[in-house]
Parts: C-alpha cells; sequence; structure tokens
DNA sequence: CTGTTAGCGCCTTCAG
DNA sequence: CTGAAGGCGCTAACAG
C-alpha cells in the first residue's frame, strides 16, 4: 500500500477541482474549462491552473464529469477470446481507431459463449457505452433486448447477421471458407477433409463447415469427411489428433482444411512428425492467417479475414454514428478476404 | 441506430431508479437497495420492483453510483501487448480472479513503451480504479508520481522491481534464463547463441539476454554470440532471419536460446525449411512456454513462468488489499518458473 | 473570458 | 424493513 491509502482513517482525499481552483484563485467552472482543450480560458489563468494541478497531483473525476455531461466516453466491444490472436488483432484495431476520440475501451470476452455475452453486456451497460461492438449475430433474446433498449450505436462484426441488431462490419465465412475449397478444388485435388469444432457454440466456426460442404456439394465431390472435435476454440493439440482420426478413417484424403491456423498448424506438425509429406502426402489448409502459417515449414495456405481492419473499421463506424445526428441508417459494410496459397496445398 | 437514438430530439431517456420507483410503488431507495444483494428488502417489495426493472428495461447507472459510494468497482491492469498470449494468459488469470467480485477489469497495453504506458495510467485513473495492476517496474517519473498520490494499491507483475512502488507479483527473468543456460550446459552444450531485441525498450528481455550472459561467465563459456534484432516485440519472421546471421557469424553454434518462443519458433522452422537437424545440427530453445512450443516439430525446449498464475495470483493480492483495512505491508511475492526440455535441444 | 446556479442518478446517513 | 434529505465531483446553461 502506497503512503495512507484504502479506507484508512486519517487518509487524505484526493484532491478535487475545487481544491485545484482554490490554489489558482478561480473558479471550479474556469478550472474545468482549461482541462478540456475546446473552451477559452486566459492564458494566465491556464497557467495558475496547470501550476496548481501539478502541485496537487490532481486528476480528473470522469465518472462526476460523465454523470453531469452525459457522456462517459466509454465504448463497449466483446470479442470470443482474448487469447486467439485473429481477435485481439480485432481489438487492437479498435483501439488504434479510438486514440485521440477520447473514448476509452471496455474490453471483454465471452470464451464463445453466448450466455456469457448476455452477462458481459449487461454489466457494461451499466458503464452507460456510447457504442458497443460485438462479435457475431448470435445473441441470447435478453442481450438483445438490452443492447435495443440501452438505445446506443452497435456494431456486429466478423459475420454476417441475418437479423442485424444495428451496423455490421463483417464477412461471409462459409463463403470463405467456399472460395478456399474452390481454389484448391482448381488445383485438381477432389477428396476433401475438414476438421473443426461442434457447432453448437461457435456460429462462425459452423458457418465455415456449412461453407466447405455447400462448395463441394456445387461441385460435386464428396462432402462426408468432417471430423468434428471439442468445444471452441480448437487447439493446435486438438488439430494433432484430428488429423490421425480422420487419416485413419480416410486414408485417401487428399487435402484437409481446418476451421482454424491453430487446429491446421497441429494437423500439420503432427503430420510432418509421422512422417507424411505435406503437401504431396496430405495438403493442409487453415483459416485466419494467422502469424504461424507465414512461418511454418511448409508455410501453410490459409484465408485472410483483415481481422485488425475489422475492428478498424467497426470503430470508426461507431465514431460516426456517435458524434453523427444519430440519424444514421442500418447498414452492411462487407469486409475483403483473400486465399493465400503456400506450399501446404 | 437502434430506434430512436444518439442525441437525436425526441429521443426516450433512459429510465432511472426514480421510474422504477414510481412504477413499482416504492421509494427509489427501496428499488437501490433491491438491486443489491446485502440489504433487506420484503419479499413483496423485492417482486414489484423486479417486474419494474424488467418491463422498463432498466439498467443500473453504476456512474452515479460509484459517485455517491466512492467505489467505482473498477481495476485497472496494463499489459505490454495483448497479441502476446503470455501477457493475454495473465491478463485471462486477472480477469478470472475478478469474476464474483463485482469488479470491472479496464485492460490497457502499451506496446512496450513506458510513455504510453504514462499516458494509459493517466486515463485510467481518471476512471478511479480501486486499484491497478501494472507488467514489469520501468515506468516513468511522472508515471510513478500519479501512481502515488492515487493512492491505490499497485501490483507489478512479470518481474522484480528493485524499487516496487507497492504489492509485486513476479519472479527474475535474468535467473529463469540463467537456469535454461546451466540445464542445457548439463547436457553438454558449449557454444550457446542468443537471439532478442534491442535492450532499450523491454526490460524483461534485456534481463533475459542478462541472464544470459550471466550463466555463461558463470561457467566460463563464452557469451559472444547475441544477435540483437529490432524493437520488441520479436516476431517468428524476424527469429528466423536472425539465426540465419547467427549461423552465418558463427557456424559452429551449438545451441540458440531466444527471447521468445515466437522468434525461437521463426528460428526453428528456418532451420528445418535448410535441412538443418534440431537438435543433432543446431539447438534451439525458447521461453515462456506458448502453445506453439508443445506441438511444433520438433517440439520445443522453453520455460514455462506460469503466466495465467501471475495475473491470477496478482488480482487475488489486489481484490485483498482492495477490501482490506488498507494496511497490508508492501510484499514480494516470488512466482514459480521451470525448464521444459523437448525435442529442440 | 469568467462565475453562479442547478442538477446529473445514485447511495450514505439518519429517522422512522 | 422503508423513506427523506443531502451530497458525491463535475459540467450545462446562463449571466455577466
Amino acid at each position: 500500500m502506497i503512503k495512507s491509502a484504502g479506507s484508512k482513517p486519517g487518509e487524505i482525499p484526493a484532491p478535487t477541482m475545487a481544491d485545484v481552483a482554490r490554489k489558482a484563485g478561480v473558479s471550479a467552472m474556469t478550472v474545468s474549462r482549461a482541462l478540456r482543450q475546446n473552451s477559452y480560458v486566459s492564458e494566465e489563468a491556464r497557467e495558475r491552473i496547470m501550476a496548481a494541478v501539478n502541485d496537487l497531483g490532481y486528476v480528473l473525476d470522469q465518472a462526476a464529469g460523465s454523470l453531469s455531461s452525459r457522456k462517459t466516453g466509454f465504448v463497449a466491444a466483446i470479442i470470443p477470446s482474448i487469447n486467439n490472436s485473429n481477435f485481439s488483432d480485432t481489438a487492437r484495431g479498435i483501439t488504434d481507431a479510438l486514440e485521440n476520440t477520447g473514448l476509452q475501451l471496455l474490453l471483454g470476452y465471452t470464451d464463445y459463449s453466448v450466455e456469457r455475452e448476455e452477462k458481459l453486456i449487461e454489466s457494461m451497460l451499466r458503464r452507460r457505452p456510447e457504442g458497443i461492438i460485438l462479435t457475431g449475430g448470435a445473441h441470447t433474446a435478453r442481450a438483445r433486448r438490452m443492447l435495443e433498449k440501452a438505445a446506443i450505436p452497435v456494431v456486429e462484426t466478423w459475420d454476417i447477421p441475418t437479423n442485424p441488431v444495428d451496423q455490421v462490419v463483417g464477412f461471409s465465412n462459409g463463403e470463405a471458407m467456399a472460395l478456399l475449397v474452390r481454389t484448391l478444388a482448381a488445383k485438381g485435388y477432389t477428396r476433401f477433409g475438414y476438421i473443426g469444432g461442434t457447432t453448437s457454440r461457435d456460429t462462425r466456426g459452423s458457418q465455415r463447415r456449412a461453407g466447405f460442404v455447400r462448395a463441394l456439394e456445387e461441385l460435386g465431390l464428396p462432402t462426408g469427411r468432417v471430423i468434428s472435435f471439442g468445444v471452441p476454440p480448437i487447439s493446435m493439440e486438438q488439430g494433432a489428433q484430428a488429423i490421425v482420426s480422420l487419416l485413419d478413417r480416410w486414408p485417401d484424403t487428399q487435402v484437409v482444411l481446418c476451421v482454424s491456423d491453430l487446429s491446421a498448424f497441429g494437423a500439420l506438425m503432427e503430420c510432418r512428425r509421422r512422417g507424411l509429406r505435406v503437401p504431396e502426402d496430405i495438403a493442409i489448409a487453415g483459416f485466419g492467417d494467422y502469424e504461424i502459417s507465414a512461418c511454418s515449414h511448409p508455410r501453410m495456405t490459409t484465408i485472410n479475414v483483415g481481422c485488425y481492419d475489422i475492428g478498424q473499421l467497426a470503430a470508426t463506424k461507431l465514431i460516426e454514428a456517435i458524434q453523427g445526428e444519430g440519424g444514421t441508417a442500418e447498414e452492411i459494410t462487407l469486409t475483403g478476404y483473400r486465399v493465400i496459397e503456400r506450399e501446404s496445398t
């Protein structure tokens, strides 16, 4: 504990604006003005105020300020996992877009659970954020109701919900995966396998799987070689185990697509460990273009979905809606993705 | 924009406690009591209140509450990078420890810059967090002063500062790296190389390097094979480039230690790509025990430092200090680390 | 350019 | 178990 702290008796209460005002010989209102960028304060007064602020070690109390100004300066963002670099890239994009707007990020993660998302939304709304960014379009009914009641701009990302709450910045996970299938089919592969999680929780994961199946159907190729493996997120280790089962069951599989680069990497390394040549004996592709896929040996084919840009764009749209007149139409912004062919296919 | 929103004229203002109270036929005070767990409210009143809350879609405004209760329910945490799974594991540990305490995390990242840390600390202190968790012991003078003035519990993590602000939950990065050197020296390696970043910004990185050199000196082994490579964080790709330079310059190097598993992985893959056998031709070890090191081929030797536990323990200590009488002594809690020997050495 | 007045929405405190 | 009064620290709105 520093000096005297906590709620000890004899504690020195933090200085308030009134303390600064007294010390600088002005009113609290002038201090308030001096501490913001806009409003006019004489150079002389400003200097005295800043000196007093420094002397006292005064730090503005935004909770009090936002109560009276009715603006909290918070923006909430909810991602599935903070440990997944795809989503933390999105979080970085959000933070960077928020820089210099005076808005502060309230970040939470759901562990891929809509129930946890609901709780998070509730606890975040208690902080009265001026806008909120969500991942995906699957929410509980109560979460949806709370969002609508909150009457703040909402941006759903990483997906294209069929029934958006408000704005959307995302892409079709199914279409992206389908594109990958078509690209690989064009190279001559016909016997495709798939590794992903159980479909119940991770909506993006199940959309990718659906896109995989749909693309194969359209190409008239067999669709059955699918391994579903545990609840998301599917780890590298699970990818390794899954490819063993998959090749065990369907030994003539030529190429395996995975729900993400992480499981793909696990699968890739396991194949190398077992002496399989990639892509000669078995080709492998991931999803998400994580750092790892550009660096592995062999380098991995994957699909880049612009995680950082999603975050930056979502935040930009949100800021516009917050600062705008509130009349922005509901809007769906599609973000791009592209297949990155590397050595593993 | 949902329904009517933003600051449009004709907007429906969010319901307040008074609205709920009116609807439930009680006073605002009773609503306030009903919405918390403690305090006594009759079952009958509580039911009516909850019904009104539901009808109105009322969500408590914590900013107002904390102004009067003088407790914000915020805890701040600052990590170097949100994209590094070691630190996001720590963040998860913090979040998990905070669960069910009613405390909410305010998370920020510095990109390894003490200047950015200073700005973050300032903007977070404006939210009046009840405690703060930092990474490392290097702060600007002004940051230190602000922390001291704030008179809230502080926990520095991931390091053992020579002059702690308050509490510490960490380990010696230098000692951990030295242990790795000794472990490998015991296996017979004598010609060690090292890959890390420039030392100016990442204090943990430079401590690891110092530990590397110190351990070799104590063993009477040569210490010169060090490649410094860019500002942190050192990427996988930089690890790949660095090992090429290193082996180019010192071809007889037997084992290379890296500042983290990420650069070590890049180095490992690059060696495999060039047809080098690992560990026969060149052994490689990382630091941090990222998921990747357990899954790569060959699996990588590294050192596990309990990232998640650091976060959980730091938050637990912080909560104790917050809830305690404020008299907790300054305390240094050492966390454990252990070498994990795998196939790459 | 500066000050005054009032009140943001809730909780503390004290009375019933 | 419930209510009334008052104020947390700041800023909007208006007056000078």
